[in-house]
RNA sequence: GCUCCUGUAGCCCAAUCGGCAGAGGCAGACGGCUUAAACCCGUCACAGUGUGGGUUCGAUUCCCACCAGGAGCACCA
């Protein structure tokens, strides 16, 4: 056996092996190997600790992009790192398949959209497969599937049945191009987040959830996030539920002929200015407006409202557009001054939120003075601004003036003062109280359009909404395809007049189906409740398995769902809980948004020319080279831009590790204890820190300290004992382990060429000799004056008493010295002495 | 306009508790291998950390102001 380890085998390798693996070839060999032996399916069975990776699902529009090589890349090297840590990892895939792009395509091809879908997701699978990402594929599910769908509607007849999931007419937006409403999360900056058309406001009957009122727990369990989710998309999830801490004010209003009516309830953040209420503004598209116009004002008001309509979201959002408004010819009184002050309707003033009315309030609120210039309306201040200030309205702190009536006065008192005082004044009148609101609005979960989940309701003539009752779930789809598409602004379901046309399950009587889709957001909110009990038939998971995985210990994903997908489900997350089908309260431990793949400074885009395919790379450079460029590049939040990455850089280094094992000629069991210490050192702490750097996500360190290791081992192999080393060998082993996260083809070779079976994706992590990371000496800098003068080799354990003595005896020291007493010397043993002279 | 993030070598990025500014890579120069080139191997150079101040024995790191770039929000009463 001893003899076996001497030089025989170098010289053949010189001649007979090629200086480099044939990458393509390797992906060939390996899929094949790997599909057997099933290495990444979830066991659950108790045997190992659970660890749940989650990465969100792809849309199947076309192949996989740049983007997805970068996020699967990334994120299968935590769920492979996991694996080799000893646990038992979920790791699931499957497919956002409902959608409109697939409609689309197939109104242009006349086809229905399920092809176009099903198409799509083969050869996306197929290229995940390629990409050799670790994913457990006996869970796959397609939302598109009945099977799937069924589950979504069954949740939503649980959300109806709780009063979370509710019909109401209402101002909504709407897409004109795509022929459907929109939730408010899906309209940015007054156009259509899918297709940028511009977004136009019209009343309709739609669905929503009611995320509203988990407003305050969705803001209150952020605190369990704190720390494991970007600070990013938790502050854009605060600021988008938009808490305001505030009191509803009640303003007695007389009708146009006189009478009293029910008084006018608004909502602000600033009942302390109240005695500064000059007028009212309500918002003009909204009940109340319509309600209190004067016969005299209706023409004028009526005008005004079709104006309004026609603008447009954008125009609306201008900032600075003058303050338009119309008054309605009515009155209403300030509960504090008696004062009769006019109401106003304009379009500054929104009728979802709040009561759809304010008390305007010009001196402290800087859209209320404009208004009151506009429309030459009084301005009373009713805080005192500072002396130096020149502005208008004034919002800032101040004592409070021209604020005293027979009850109660607040003058003098500071802002937050007088907010209690009146606070409380308005609680025992009876004219008003405290209040919480919020920016977030429910969610209009219905669409006009086909290819969704269909809303499980029936409309009976008699019996009004009725649910479809569990035992008939799914209710599919009708077979509808091509031109049946074209949107007509009314959900091309209700052209499927016999689908349409069912008997009321309560009575029997004649019924129509609900004929809208949900948001595919709906679909995407429990799919990863799905995955841990894919077959489950009884329910839309097992709950019993599911709170064995969840929550997910990681989620990875783009921040474009910041304040969508990623509020969404943490809503559905939250019900579920409630529903007592979950026992967490929030679906991921931590959350990592990758950053986007650019190209040249820009996104990629077709307009620009500076597209890259991620099927081209793979194919010049292999699937290995274009992960680890992807993992290497930076930090996984960060952007990448390709044209500053070096895929043929990548490939080169995965070359040199794989002749790191070609060059091993050690035997299998060579005792390690007799290699090279120096190398070995190297090899442990390596897997160390590669460890620690791995348990902070911060990849593209780790992959930078396997090269460290790959470049040792050279050295040592070109130094001295070449390839008969066994510390050589242990590196090379090692390498091949951590590099399996990475580029899993180039680690099997490797692992295949040192002797050992497949597969390396299943080893278990390398142990490290604690004795090994501690170094034979260290240098200590010495500095006098902050700077350093002299350096010297210590033991690691070197007291500081005498290696004070030693950094003072330094002769450099002593001339940086140069006989001046020394006032303090700070010492930090091992590494650093400062002398301060 | 408001909020947040980021500025380190020609470029991408490291420096974990405030302690030697450089781990890794790209591009580059030189040398070796080669008939030659490519590949491969080796060696080398390049910044004082956006700017100005402060705290400290010591600041890329902490604090303040400013500049630049990026992202988010933007009539929410």
């Amino acid at each position: 056996m001893s003899t076996a380890k001497t030089s025989e085998p170098t010289e053949v390798a010189e001649h007979t092996e090629p200086a480099t693996y044939d990458v393509h070839a390797a992906q060939e060999k390996w899929r094949p190997v790997w599909e057997a032996l099933d290495p990444f399916r979830a066991l659950d069975d108790g045997s190992k600790p659970r660890r749940y990776a989650l990465t969100m699902f792809p849309y199947p529009s076309g192949d996989l992009h740049m983007g997805h090589g970068e996020v699967l890349a990334l994120h299968d090297v935590l769920a492979r790192y996991w694996r080799l840590r000893g646990y038992d990892v979920l790791n699931p895939i499957g497919w956002d398949s409902f959608g409109l792009p697939a409609e689309n395509a197939a109104i242009r091809r006349d086809e229905h959209p399920a092809v176009y879908t099903y198409a799509n997701i083969e050869v996306q699978a197929e290229s995940l497969r390629r990409y050799a990402v670790s994913f457990d594929w006996s869970r796959r599910l397609h939302t598109s599937d009945p099977d799937y769908y069924r589950w979504t509607q069954w949740l939503f007849l649980r959300f109806r049945e709780k009063g979370l999931a509710y019909r109401k007419g209402s101002y909504v937006n709407w897409c004109p191009n795509d022929q459907t409403v929109l939730a408010n999360e899906q309209v940015v900056g007054g156009v259509c987040d899918r297709c940028g058309a511009v977004v136009i406001k019209r009343e309709l009957t739609q669905w929503y959830f009611r995320i509203t009122s988990y407003a305050q727990r969705l803001l209150d369990d952020m605190s369990l996030l704190e720390g494991c989710w970007p600070e990013r998309v938790l502050a854009m999830q605060r600021n988008w539920i938009g808490r305001s801490e505030g009191a509803f004010a009640d303003f007695a209003v007389e009708d146009p002929d006189g009478r009293p009516r029910e008084p006018l309830r608004v909502f602000t953040t600033r009942p302390d200015t109240l005695f500064g209420a000059t007028f009212m503004v309500v918002a003009p598209e909204s009940a109340l407006a319509a309600e209190l116009v004067s016969d005299e004002q209706r023409a004028a008001y009526e005008a005004y409202l079709i104006d309004t309509q026609r603008a447009t979201e954008i125009e609306r959002l201008a900032t600075d557009r003058p303050k338009t408004g119309v008054f309605l010819g009515a009155y209403a009184t300030n509960p504090t001054t008696g004062q009769r002050v006019p109401i106003w309707a304009a379009d500054y003033v929104l009728a979802d939120y709040g009561t759809g009315a304010i008390m305007a309030v010009p001196g402290q609120d800087q859209r209320d003075w404009d208004f009151a210039v506009a429309h030459d309306l009084p301005i009373v201040r009713t805080v005192q601004p500072p002396d130096e200030f020149d502005g208008e309205a004034y919002a800032g702190d101040g004592v409070a003036i021209n604020s005293t009536n027979d009850e109660i006065s607040l003058d003098g008192l500071g802002v937050d003062e007088a907010k209690a005082r009146i606070a409380e004044w308005l609680e025992t009148a009876a004219l008003g109280e405290r209040t919480v609101n919020y920016r977030l609005r429910d969610w209009l979960l219905s669409r006009q359009r086909y290819w969704g989940c269909p809303i499980p309701i029936v409309h009976c003539t008699d019996c009004g909404e009725v649910a479809v009752p569990d035992d008939q779930l799914p209710v599919e789809l009708p077979y509808l395809s091509g031109t049946d598409l074209i949107p007509k602004g009314t959900s091309p379901l209700a052209a499927a007049t016999d689908w349409v046309q069912t008997s009321c399950p309560r009575c029997g009587g004649d019924a129509q189906r609900d004929t809208d889709t949900m948001d595919t957001f709906v679909d995407s909110s429990w799919y990863f409740l799905r995955y841990c009990s894919p077959g489950y038939d009884r329910g839309p998971y097992d709950p019993e398995v599911v709170n064995r995985w969840m929550p997910a210990a990681n989620y990875f994903g783009g921040a474009e769902h910041a304040v969508l997908h990623l509020l969404y489900f943490r809503f559905f997350t939250k019900v579920l809980h409630d529903l007592g089908m979950l026992d967490g309260l929030e679906p991921t431990e931590s959350l990592i948004n990758q950053g986007q793949v650019i190209n040249l400074g820009r996104a990629m885009s077709k307009s620009l020319g500076n597209g890259v395919d991620l099927r081209e790379q793979i194919d010049t450079y292999g699937v290995d080279a274009v992960r680890l460029t992807m993992v290497f590049a930076g930090p996984p939040e960060d952007d990448v831009d390709w044209a500053d990455l070096s895929p043929s850089g990548s490939l080169r280094f995965l070359q040199r590790a794989w002749r790191l094992a070609r060059d091993v000629t050690a035997p299998v069991d060579a005792d390690v204890a007799t290699g090279d210490v120096g190398l070995r050192r190297v090899t442990h702490r390596t897997v160390h820190e590669v460890g620690q750097l791995l348990e902070s996500r911060r990849f593209n360190v780790a992959v930078a300290r396997i090269m460290e290791l790959v470049n040792a081992a050279r050295k040592t192999i070109d130094a001295g004992p070449g390839g008969s080393d066994a510390a050589v060998r242990e590196s090379a082993e090692v390498v091949a382990q951590l590099l399996s996260l990475v580029a899993p083809y180039t680690a099997e070779e490797m692992w295949a060429a040192l002797g050992h079976q497949p597969t390396v994706a299943t080893t278990s992590w390398p142990e490290v000799d604690e004795a090994l990371l501690v170094a034979e000496s260290v240098t200590c800098v010495v500095q006098v004056q902050g700077k350093v003068r002299a350096r010297l080799d210590v033991p690691p354990d070197v007291d500081t008493a005498t290696l004070e003595q030693l950094a003072l005896a330094d002769e450099h020291a002593q001339r940086a010295i140069d006989g001046r007493p020394v006032l303090r010397v700070i010492v930090r043993a091992p590494s650093l002495v400062n002398v301060v002279v």
